[in-house]
RNA sequence: UGGGGGCUCGUCUAAUGGUAGGACAGCGGACUCUGACUCCGUAUGUAGAGGUUCGAAUCCUUUGCCCCCAGCCA
């Protein structure tokens, strides 16, 4: 892709840079590593396909490693999903699936070669000790008392944590750098701390002393032979670190480079937060549509290539950024303009009754299954004397520029006929339409008007004797605000969900085609959006998703442009 | 007020000393058997102040604002 000319981010002209210097001997060499202690959500799709996608477009190669040195955190249901999704995604690491724990032997080799040249040291405080030695942000941290033991004592103690001598958080082994560091991070960071658990998903109990991220990290992509640890803005602070054990340790050096993470306009994008809002019920699990997870993209009806095609438009940089989430709407919108099937459904059925259609009469017409591509050809839908058409459809006082039916007014009913509001009947008591009385042109069958008459407007209708009943939930964004973060004080979070996300609407009415729609289909309704079958669905109730709307002019002219 | 990063249309992102461009969002219009799609048009931006230079988003000085770091999380 970059074959010929200049690079499209700031990481892929370093790794180019790196090519020309022969840095890495013209090798790219990337990781995506996850820690699998929770799903994947969006963010992670971006530093996938930057990973991935870097080492494809430089004739490298991208490993899948997980981060798995917190057992207490971590388990197997979440590997699995990770893999699933990013295959999903598209991405393949061919038979490079590594694990952080896969090193764990080499780390602790490591770890004593650092003990022998005296650059790490088994440490006795307790963590709130090691804490206010740590000195603070202005301050400079204080020595530890165990901070000079011998190598002997080191090696001795150390071997004796690996043993399962000592309790949790009686001792850790840290490295040996500088306490009085303006980066807190090179304070005697902590490399190994106990953790008697019961068991690691790949190691099982094999081990109670458990390398921390910072230590694991550098060793893992250096020991895989990785060129560029491509990682987030946050780990940026990290990187003397990171550099540090490897120069210590004299091994294959890698290069980092910190990019920023993605953030979405209306959510939130931490595992932390998302397993909140799951947590405290205010959405139904992770893999619920309204949820930025790669879980809850797809069940919302996301394609990768939606979710693809959006990171390639958002870019790679390092400025903290919130990408406006209607850039993602739009990526779905259009690739699924181009590949949905056209179907009708009628969201909020209203009766309409065509006083001079034959009684029983039934007809097939002809509709398009999707204009955009002509190859995907038509099929029949059945015409009635007794339709549904959308409630909005209809407005016995139309206000200005509403060219759908009203009393008087004539409009075209898709592939059907031109009809023309004759009268409405209306509960006595409550006021409320009952029921739309037409009257049908017949030579408009089709919908094509013999004597070139136009109509102003073409609505969606269904037979109300011969379609389905469905269900169909309508997402709205998880936030009011687009940043959520954006606080009263001492508000949290969740004080800015929005708490009519999901709207259910139980009696749809959909057209006889759509019976045989399985879970994950996708569908244009024709004027309302695009909408998936979920898989909550049963033989009896169909339930769809509506993944994203249509843009709708109207509803802006109509409310006044707000929003 | 220690250390590390970052400030370009509303939101993202290009331009690497030489015409500030693109996308999304917005607005206006054309087209239309989806008020969709498509097409056309249009407004809005280099954080501030100095300096270097024929020429500065880009280099220098300085000010301001924002983000990250004080887990035995990653």
């Amino acid at each position: 892709m970059n074959a010929s000319n200049t690079p499209t981010d700031f990481i892929r002209a370093a790794v180019e840079e790196d090519n020309h210097t022969n840095r890495f001997n013209g090798r790219v060499q990337t990781r995506f590593p996850p820690e699998p202690n929770g799903y994947l959500h969006i963010g992670h799709a971006k530093a996938i396909s930057i990973d991935f996608g870097i080492a494809e477009d430089y004739n490298g190669i991208c490993s899948l490693r997980f981060d798995d040195t917190n057992p207490t955190k971590e388990d197997v249901e979440y590997v699995d999903a990770i893999k699933f999704d990013i295959r999903w995604l598209g991405f393949d690491w061919d038979e490079r699936e590594f694990y952080a724990s896969d090193y764990f032997d080499q780390l602790y080799e490591f770890a004593l070669i650092l003990i022998k040249k005296e650059k790490a040291y088994v440490d006795d405080l307790s963590a709130d000790e090691i804490r206010e030695y740590r000195g603070t942000l202005t301050e400079p941290g204080r020595v530890s008392p165990f901070r000079n033991r011998s190598i002997a004592e080191n090696l001795d103690l150390f071997e004796r944590m690996k043993q399962g001598e000592f309790p949790d958080g009686s001792r850790v082994l840290r490295a040996k750098i500088n306490m009085a560091s303006g980066n807190i991070n090179m304070r005697d960071p902590v490399m190994y701390r106990i953790l008697h658990t019961p068991s690691h998903h790949r190691t099982g109990s094999k081990w109670c002393i458990y390398p921390m991220y910072d230590y694991a990290h550098g060793q893992s992509d250096s020991i895989e032979g990785v060129t560029h640890s491509l990682c987030s803005l946050e780990y940026e602070a990290h990187r003397p670190l990171y550099d540090w054990f490897l120069d210590e340790l004299e091994i294959y050096h890698p290069r980092q480079i910190e990019f920023a993470r993605l953030n979405l306009s209306f959510t939130v994008m931490s595992k932390r937060r998302l397993i909140r809002l799951v947590q405290e019920g205010f959405v139904k699990g992770w893999d619920d549509p309204r949820m930025p997870t790669i879980h809850g993209l797809r069940r919302r009806g996301f394609t990768r290539a939606s979710i693809r095609n959006f990171l390639d438009l958002v870019g790679v940089a390092k400025n903290d950024s919130i990408i406006d989430i209607a850039l993602l709407e739009h990526c779905l919108r259009n690739d699924l303009n181009k590949i949905a099937t056209r179907k009708m459904a009628v969201l909020r059925p209203i009766k309409v009754i065509i006083d001079n259609f034959p009684e029983g009469l039934v007809e097939e017409l002809d509709a398009i299954n999707n204009p955009e591509d002509p190859q995907a050809g038509s099929r029949k839908i059945l015409f009635t004397k007794e339709l549904y058409i959308e409630q909005e459809d209809f407005c016995e006082v139309p206000p200005p520029k509403y060219y759908r039916l009203f009393p008087g007014n004539e409009v075209r009913l898709r592939y059907g006929y031109f009809i023309t509001c004759t009268s409405v009947v209306k509960d006595p008591n409550t006021g409320q339409i009952l029921e739309i009385h037409c009257t049908y042109d017949p030579t408009t069958r089709g919908g094509d008007a013999q004597d070139g008459r136009k109509v102003k407007s073409t609505i969606h209708w269904v037979s109300a004797t011969h379609s389905l009943a469905a269900e169909v939930r309508l997402y709205d964004r998880l936030f009011l605000t687009e940043d959520p973060f954006e606080l009263e004080e001492g508000q949290d979070f969740t004080a800015n969900i929005n708490t009519d996300s999901l709207e259910v609407l139980p009696a749809c009415r959909m057209e006889t085609s759509l019976k045989s729609a399985a879970a994950g289909d996708i569908f244009q309704f024709e004027r309302l959006g695009y909408f998936n079958v979920d898989p909550d669905s049963t033989e009896i109730k169909l339930v769809f998703n509506r993944s994203v709307s249509l843009k709708d002019s109207w509803s802006r002219l109509a409310s006044g442009g707000k929003k």
